[in-house]
DNA sequence: TAAAAAAATCCAAACGTTTGCACATTTTCG
DNA sequence: CGAAAATGTGCAAACGTTTGGATTTTTTTA
């Protein structure tokens, strides 16, 4: 592979100059600058990045660290901060924790060990502080978005959860049902706690009574949703917020087999747009969160070195399954 | 951040030893290795990788080319490629070309330049041959996977698609469908011909037509796989095999919108075992190309430095779509 | 036209690791 | 006991780039 030295080389000059000239750098003269750009085209130079980032002592590698890349959520924010390192010239390194603490402190050192400019961080769910990121990246630019902790200082870039899980409770009110249930996810997770809260929030400003007994934690998967779904009919509940696409499904599966008919007998609203809500008969009414915009946000705040808390509004998009006909 | 000189200082010994002890270098005593891997311990002592890469002419990163992350089916034979990966010591860096064949070149240079030690590889729809891809990489490892330049050298990990279709086929003729009609997707990929080979091959070993008139070619998203499903209609099928499964999705929105009934007067299978088709009503029977194993396998053939095509099989998930009561 | 200022280039060290070869020390063996 | 072999370390160069400061060349100014 050619080098600088090459160029430097075929020109009579030293690779610092020809250095300098690809850097763009004024102290060049433009006619040795251009004879430069030539010759490295002519050779078919490519900068060699590891070389130079050794020598500056940083890469232009973003370090992306996510629960697990398969999840639609997960992978749409990975597409968007992508698309906003690579415009400015930025790789990405991703890294799967799989949820354990364990290899998020693995793949935190090994991101360290390649001096990456950045890392962006979802972490892991049985993380219960962030001080093992503290401690290892140091003053590695860091930015948080879904999942952040609290303690650790820095860009976050959160969804609106209690807006949304306000607005989605809010739309089920107006539709007209009466007794509406939570499934409420995980209360070890920030995210979780906001969206009780505004779902609670919700019932309370409309006058509704908030009761604990058809709150359903910790129901989080198809699965766990589908018992909650069974405990809500029978608290006599007429609707559900789900904090979680998947919990929802569940309930509906729930809903079916005991004859309930959404959205005419039973409403649901869940948080997450996940692809198959769409497909699901009746069509799942759900909060889009904007992944790929979350992703590109995180992006441009470690682009700009940002050390604010962004909200990442939510929408609602209204589907059949709670449209009442009243 | 401490280096491998600091270690050295702390020992009274040189660089070259410590550089040794860590690389478990028999030549250094037994003695100064478990002293020297105690200091670097003490001192928080982590390789600077960068520096060793340079040294060495190459990284540990592997670059996983693909068309969009967000497809289930890439996410996940990126999840299974980074584990194998991972165990062996090797990063992933990620390139999408969004099925550009510039930002294809553009990916494979990026990973040129930071020496990766391999690339995995399912090429941009657009790109006819491998020429740029064998310009670029040169002699840097290659794993094709999925998406295959077969005037391409070297390892190729690809479905079974020919087997697969055949195998779809093959079971909506003994379900009892008469007339068989395939959405059959992009005859410039070999993928899809292999898949239409199947379907003809099912066909004409049962003793049944092939009938061009019911191929429904270019048909790849839900849009175009509505337009085909309204075609395949009025052509008097009975059946659909779909070389994928966003077609076959859009086949069954025509195919309620006419009344029909799925299965009892149309059977519907299609290629690809997307997350949505379990939750579709009937639920959608579908050929599971086994991603996550896909990954692992072209991880594993990177590893092993091997040359030779594998292919992964596909297994038929049977729900209630091709369940015809006969 | 000489001195000063400005512009362009060069020199050499540095980034942290690896590695061929040389050197020193110890062990083996005739 | 001395030579040869084996063992363990050290030296120094190298990977390719960047960069502070020195040096040379050109331009400006008195």
């Amino acid at each position: 592979m050619t080098t600088i030295t090459d160029i430097a080389n075929a020109l009579g000059i030293t690779p610092s100059t020809v250095s300098r000239a690809l850097a763009g750098n004024p102290r060049v003269k433009e006619e040795t600058r251009v004879a430069v750009e030539k010759m490295a085209k002519l050779l078919g130079y490519e900068r060699n990045v590891v070389a130079s980032n050794l020598r500056k002592g940083q890469s232009h590698i973003v370090g992306i660290v996510i629960p697990r890349i398969h999840r639609e959520f997960f992978s749409n924010v990975i597409g968007g901060a992508e698309r906003i390192l690579n415009q400015a010239g930025y790789n990405v390194l991703i890294c799967q924790t799989m949820e354990s603490v364990e290899a998020e402190i693995k793949a935190l050192k090994t991101l360290k060990n390649y001096r990456v400019a950045g890392v962006l961080l979802s972490h892991a769910i049985d993380a219960l502080n962030g001080n093992h990121v503290k401690e290892i990246l140091e003053d590695t630019p860091l930015v948080q978005f879904d999942r952040v902790f609290p303690d650790l200082p820095g860009a976050k870039i959160v969804g609106a959860n209690c807006e949304g899980a306000f607005q989605a409770t809010m739309h089920l009110i107006q539709a007209g049902y009466k007794r509406i249930g939570t499934i409420a996810g995980f209360m070890t997770s920030q995210a979780y706690i906001e969206r009780l809260a505004g779902y609670r929030l919700a019932l309370e400003s409309a006058g509704l009574p908030f009761d604990p007994a058809i709150v359903y934690e910790n129901a989080i998967v198809r699965e766990t949703g589908y018992e909650a779904g069974l405990k809500a009919i029978d608290a006599g509940c007429d609707a559900l917020y789900s904090a979680g696409a998947f919990s929802a499904l569940g309930a509906t599966d729930a809903l079916k087999e005991k004859g309930l008919r959404i959205p005419e007998d039973f409403g649901v609203v869940a948080t997450s747009n996940e692809g198959f809500t769409s497909l699901m008969s009746p069509a799942l009414s759900t909060l889009n969160q904007h992944p790929f915009e979350m992703g590109e946000t995180a992006a441009r705040a470690f682009l700009e070195g940002s050390r604010e808390t962004q909200v990442i509004p939510m929408e609602l998009i209204v589907r059949q399954s709670s449209k009442k006909q009243q």
